[in-house]
DNA sequence: TATTGTTATACTCTATAACTATA
DNA sequence: TATAGTTATAGAGTATAACAATA
């Protein structure tokens, strides 16, 4: 197996630039309608795909980065429109950050020209295929994040 | 489909930020026996893949970044005596990247760190989907990067 | 006394512009 | 005149340390 991993790594490498990085977010970005670096993007996503307010530090975990750099990347956001900031009514010290409609709308639109892409990438592939790699692949990440967390 | 790619895409951002960032990189790098900045290591990772000496541009084009960046890195890379930097003899403008002996030891150690960190959480998978993945996943990056190199 | 978040500061990563050398 | 690389500089991304407020 380990031949076959080996020639995959640097293709996941890649494909987290590419889709990370550059012109192509840069175009992404503009079908959401904001000028927003990639981190404050970031917190977009995690707070779309959780579907509920989140506090500062649940999204330094799932950005995996450190507090401060969270609470700088949110007070732009705030500052903008995109998300608000209220007291966690269950701990005064904690504080709930929350889609505006706004930021709603930008999350939305951005997630849609990124899956476009790869709708339209794989757009010949057997559904079969397209079945198989979502499934296989969700469970990558999701074996390889605990595994990964245990080394701990 | 996009609904399951919607909840995939948070995900892999998660993965590869997990493999490529903070803790669990300096953990693999330690195996390797160097202290290197990640894309000083993501360059011997490449001339390992590679197989063969690379010029400074086509370096700067499989990271997906500009030329003067991977000039400072390689720079730090051949004062630590991991790469060589000869003329091209086809061109001499150009300059040709190999691994030294101690670079491509460097490099090996650190695959086999993160290579087995894969190998030990996929080791409940059955074989065929083991299989599977690699196959599909290295399509998909492939036709991923085609179509998104064809919108420019 | 421990935890959540913020402020201040510094280091890492990467891009752009101006330049040198060769084609 | 165009191309490969380098030097200089600036901006984006992130971490660490010191602090404030609440638990």
């Amino acid at each position: 197996m380990e031949n076959v991993l080996a020639e995959l790594l640097p293709q996941l490498t890649r494909l987290s630039n590419t889709l990370g990085r550059g012109r192509l977010y840069e175009r992404a970005r503009a079908g959401a309608g904001v000028t927003l670096e990639r981190p404050a993007m970031t917190i977009l996503m995690i707070l779309n795909a959780a579907g509920e307010p989140l506090r500062i530090g649940e999204i330094a975990n799932r950005m995996q980065v450190e507090g401060p750099h969270v609470t700088r990347q949110v007070q732009v956001l705030e500052k903008d429109g995109l998300v608000e900031r209220v007291v966690d009514p269950a701990d005064a010290r904690a504080r709930l950050i929350a889609l505006t409609n706004r930021g709603q709308d930008a999350a939305s639109q951005y997630l849609a020209v990124v899956l476009g892409w790869f709708a339209e990438a794989l757009s010949d592939w057997p559904a079969a295929d397209r079945r198989d790699l979502t499934r296989l692949l969700a469970r990558m990440v999701d074996d390889l994040s605990t595994h990964l967390a245990s080394l701990d």
